[in-house]
DNA sequence: TAAAATAAGTCAACATGGCTGACATATTCT
DNA sequence: AGAATATGTCAGCCATGTTGACTTATTTTA
């Protein structure tokens, strides 16, 4: 969360005149936007970051705690699904959270193979102060920006996203939408 | 960049209807943009991804690449500083991309302790390579949306970005903007 | 009903890229 | 001359991604 930059930061200046930036030929604007895609996302998770480690966990259990909050009562494959990772790199994570009782298991009723995911209270609890600040975030980037509202943003947003990422987000909304 | 989804993926919604989206009592559209930022970043990625595994780098070649090519001639502490990881996490790194000639080192003629890092003609070309599939990506969002210019889109997602970052940032922006 | 397919879980092994602390070298500043 | 700075390097740790093989329980299907 930290390193010996303090130093370096300061002098920063004194040695840094020399360089001077390059557009490639591209637009400009559309280059500063790549980077602010960088920046942009690792400051936005790192709040979250800062939590996770006081509870020994990272950035995978967060995933696994925000899409099991989201849609209580998945399964496992639609989780590694939605997180595109293999059932190697879930399932530590996931047997982290369930050892912890952040998540439960439920065998479905209907089909006994499938075992449904959700967030015990304690798990829902850890789960609204990991997205906490990124809605405060969002809120005050909102308040301080003219965009007025999220729509043409999320709109914007959505178009970057492949395919077939898009199809399973799209399906998850429209299931919230109309219920 | 692949798993054994195939099969799961086909019987998705044959198991998942059991689950509903839960909002945790936030305001729904602000749950919905945290999910956003996940895929949108995973997916802005994934091309350069798919490039660099071709020629036997990762992640974090590429932000040096891309750093070192917007900002030609930066120290090896700059870049240290901007990217926001340790020296030993960056050496791995810069040290392949030396050894295989994508980035030059030149001493510094005032200070001779400074090595300027600077694209070869081959590490430009790979740099522009890497980049060329985000650009199109957002030209893209920036057609089928309604946003219309990518003004607001980046106020808003500057306003995402810690104080400190954000300094960097508008320091480079600045003396791109005013040469 | 026997065989095939599916959902979940497990193991061993490997790669990447974060991190730490310690220490060496060359150079410049005081 | 001695302190500070910029860079580089070593050994080793951790998190999280990967693969392929294999087990078990359960359901589907031929």
């Amino acid at each position: 969360m930290s390193q010996d930059n303090s130093e370096t930061l300061s002098k920063k200046h004194e040695t840094s005149q020399i360089c001077e930036i390059s557009s490639l030929g591209l637009p400009q604007e559309l280059v500063e936007a790549v980077e602010l895609m960088f920046f942009a996302y690792r400051d936005f998770v790192s709040d979250p970051d800062t939590i996770l480690e006081s509870h020994g966990f990272g950035r995978a259990h967060h995933r696994v705690l925000h899409f099991v909050g989201r849609r209580p009562g998945m399964s496992v494959s639609e989780l590694l699904h939605i997180l595109s990772i293999t059932k190697q790199s879930l399932s530590r994570v996931l047997k982290d959270l369930i050892e912890e009782k952040y998540i439960i298991q439920e065998t479905d009723e209907h089909d006994r193979r499938i075992k449904r995911l959700l967030l015990s209270p304690k798990g829902q609890k850890l789960h609204r102060n990991l997205i906490d600040p990124q809605i405060r975030r969002f809120q005050e980037s909102l308040a301080k920006s003219e965009i007025g509202t999220l729509e043409k943003w999320q709109e914007f947003m959505l178009h970057l996203i492949n395919m077939e990422t898009k199809i399973d987000f799209m399906d998850d909304i429209g299931r919230d939408k109309q219920p």
